[in-house]
This record gives structure tokens, sequence and C-alpha cells, in this order.
DNA sequence: AGCGATCTTTGCTCCGGCGCAAATTCCCCG
DNA sequence: CGGGGAATTTGCGCCGGAGCAAAGATCGCT
């Protein structure tokens, strides 16, 4: 088991105000193991006896219902705390989450927690910042998918995760990890047809630049034009 | 400025692990607030000085896009923690809570949390634990509208609504506020227009019962089937 | 009791996007 | 370097539910 240095995770959120001397003592507790791309960190449902913290890679977190329905809840950059379900009382995790890219994480015994967050009072303080952006992310979300068409849901989901995970390039911006029309489609709530269909389309246009597993974004202003409602890119459809 | 009796709120979770001088210390940093229905609590976008226990009634939380598209994000009811954004590092309120019916809450200055949450670790946990659960709620939510039929979607509303404020009456299990068919379609992203012919189908089948701003759960357990995806009930549509 | 405002119901039409099916391209691995 | 499987693209038809319009039903208020 590696220990890991200071230096690579002082300036996280979640080591903000503690000392050094602090931060060893937490880091000393901590496991790093790595996640070769496909593997699970955690599955939905499983016991949840360890929270993380992401030191590299890119994790997909996704819940699949009894039925079988697939859902992509969000995408976990490194330098994000993830996996506190025990935090919230809860004994199972609630999702799965998948390397998505070769990754290493950091992670702790649940079991840890109550007498970390009695000991340094800043960790509850950013785990509640931690959980509280992501219920507004989802609560976005749930607005953006009652009101919105599929077309700027997708332009919304490409933006978000150019931003989260965006690497720049001579075309553009690329989303730095492998993602499928599927994935994109399980993030918007439609079907992998139907963002086939958009993203022809956009690319057609220029705004985007496709291929396997692997999206561009050429025009991001535009993009951000469509996601905000403005006319939308004529999807082809029957006609002269 | 009214005093509150320890006694009021002793046993919901926010209190619990306190001393009864802890409690009555707590007590002491806040105001009891009525709201008149309809009157709102904090609006969106306004700075967030307080956060809150809801005492009595029933809060309805909403969101309005810049477009002015609205969305119930959840009913509040008493017992329960809100208005916490700043405790979530936000300085404005993402939502606007508006009084369903007659209610109070106790209200405290958000500059205090920081200081109350260093001297009661408790109380970090438990707001830990009631943005957690919220946080599943909401990704609950958008895996229902990604994935079900609208009248899935309305089934699930109205259980939920009924577990979570449901008052038992001779004819079942009624809603304890007044609820319209706009809101329940902003609760899952539909129109009150399909809302109503599904309550009416649902009525002339006697699953419901409505009424002006008024619901009567009658046959819960085939409610529960509808949320589960059986056979939908024939909304009337053209034909012999 | 009467009036206006709000909420609800219901008919009709239209279309975005899903379901289904098949072809095509690309990548991984032997 | 040649399969074989996964990911992607694309055509076609249908339908759930949104949009629009208008008529009831109720409630609160004066």
């Amino acid at each position: 088991m590696a220990s890991v240095d200071r230096s690579l995770v002082a300036n996280l959120p979640m080591f903000a105000g503690l000392s050094p001397a602090e931060q060893d003592e937490l880091l000393r507790e901590a496991r790093s193991i790595r996640y070769t791309k496909g593997s699970s960190v955690f599955d939905q449902g499983a016991q949840a006896d360890r929270f993380f913290l992401l030191l590299h890679g890119h994790l997909r977190v996704e819940k699949t219902t009894p039925q079988g329905q697939q859902t992509v809840v969000r995408y976990v950059s490194a330098g994000e705390l993830f996996g506190v379900a025990q935090a919230m009382n809860m004994t199972h995790y609630p999702a799965t989450s998948v390397a998505a890219v070769d990754s290493i994480a950091l992670a702790w015994p649940s079991s840890s927690w109550q007498r970390l967050i009695a000991k340094y009072p800043t960790l509850a303080a950013s785990a509640l910042q931690t959980v509280g952006s992501r219920l507004q992310d989802t609560q976005a979300r749930v607005i953006e998918i009652s009101n919105e068409q599929v077309e700027q849901r997708v332009a919304h989901a490409l933006l978000r995760l150019a931003k989260q995970a965006g690497k720049k390039v001579d075309a553009g911006i690329e989303i730095d990890f492998p993602i499928s029309r599927q994935d994109i489609a399980e993030m918007t709530g439609t079907t992998l047809h139907t963002v086939s269909r958009i993203l022809s389309a956009w690319e057609s246009e220029g705004l985007v630049e496709g291929g396997r597993q692997r999206i561009v974004l050429r025009d991001a202003h535009r993009l951000q034009g469509l996601a905000e409602g403005e006319e939308a890119i004529q999807v082809r459809r029957r006609g002269p």
C-alpha cells in the first residue's frame, strides 16, 4: 500500500483548513487504490464500508432500476470526494461507480467517519458542501429534463462535461474520457438513437466533432445558444 | 417573539443527541415566526441570512427558471430542517419557499451556523443526513422522469405525497394540504392538462377522488401497481 | 347572494422523439 | 492482418402527450 504525499492533495477542498500535520494524519488512515478502466470502485447495493477521494482519472456513477433501466447519475473528476453514503447515514451505496479510464483513489474506512468529523469539523463542512452542490446539480437536472427539449438537454450535458472534464485541443474542447452516445442518452433521459441523430446534425453544422466514444466541441458558444433555447439545428426529417 | 418549549422539538432528528440544556441553548437563539398561507418564507435569489426548522404546517419549495418555467422541488413537512443554503456555502437561496397552509417555523441567523456546528457536531451530521436524503430523493426523481411514462410518474408523486403528508379519512388517504393539478404537473414534469386527464380517468376507476386543490387516494395499492408499471388505465382517446 | 378570479375538465390537432430494424464503421484482439 | 463484436448511423412509422381553445365548476370576497 503506497503512502501518499501531502503535496498531492494539500490544496483540495477536503483538506482546506487543516494543518500539514493533520493532513498527514488523515492520509495515514487512507489506502491508495488503482482501478483499471471499466472496473467498479463500488457497486450499487453493496455495504458502504469505505469513502473515497479520487486522485486521478474519471468515474462514471450510474444507477440501475429493478427493471434494469440504467441512468448515469454523474461523472466524478479528480479531487472530488465520493462514496460518502455512510456520512448520510446510509448503510449501502445507492449507485455503482465505474472507472471511465484507469484511475486512482484514496479510500478510508467508513467507520472512521464519525471520529474524523468530530476531530476535524471542517471535514463535515466540506462534505456538506460537496453534497450540497451535488444536490443543486441534480435539481438543475430535474428542471432541465422537465422543461427542455431533448436537443437543449444534450447541449447542456455536453457543455457541463466540457466544463468538468474538457481538454483544449486544436479543434476545440475535447471531453477527456471515453463516452458513448448511450452514456449521453442516459444522462439526458433519451435514447442513443436520438443522441446520435442530434450529434450527426451538429457535426454537419460544424458544432461538434464526433468519433467512437469521443466528442470534441468545436463551437461552445453556439452550443450555449442551443442550450438556452435558440432555434434548433434541423435534424434531418422527411422532406424534399 | 415567543420562546419555544423544548418538549415541542426534543425528539426531532435535529435535536437528537443533545442534552436538554443544549437544546434550550439552541432554542434561545431561534425566533419563532408564523407564515400565513400563500406567503413566502424566503425567495429564490435572496440573501440566505437564516436557516429554519418547520414546526407546523407545509411548505412548497419551487424554483423558477430565467424563462419563467416553474418547478415544484419538494414539499417540506413539520419537523424538517430547510433553508440551509448557507451550510452548503451558498450565499443565496436557490429556491422559493411558500406556505401551502398557515405554518410556523423556527429561524436561526445563518451567521450562527459555523459556530453551532463547531459546538454541536451532531448538528452537522444531522444536516448532512438531511441534505443526503434530499439528494437521494432528487436523484430518484431524475430516474423517474427519465424512464417512466407520465402516468407512472403521477402515481409515484401522489404516493410520495400521501406518505409524507397523508391523512387517513373515510374514503382513503387524503393529502393534507391544498394542491392543484398545476402543482402536480410541476412535480412530474408534465402539463396540468395531462394531469387532469389522468386523474379524471383514475377517478372514474375509483382509484382516487378529486376536488378543487384536493386529492384523496382511495386505492393506494392499485396506484402502487400503476407506479411500478402495470398496465395503464385507459385515458379516454378517440375510438368506438 | 352575486361576481370575479382561480382551478378544472375536455375536445381536437399536431409533432418530437421513441421503437424497431438494418446497414455501416470502427476498434480490439488474436 | 483479418475476423468479430461493439458502437454508431440512418430510415420509417407510430403515438403519447403537449399545445391550443373553450367551456364548466368552485371558492373567496364584498
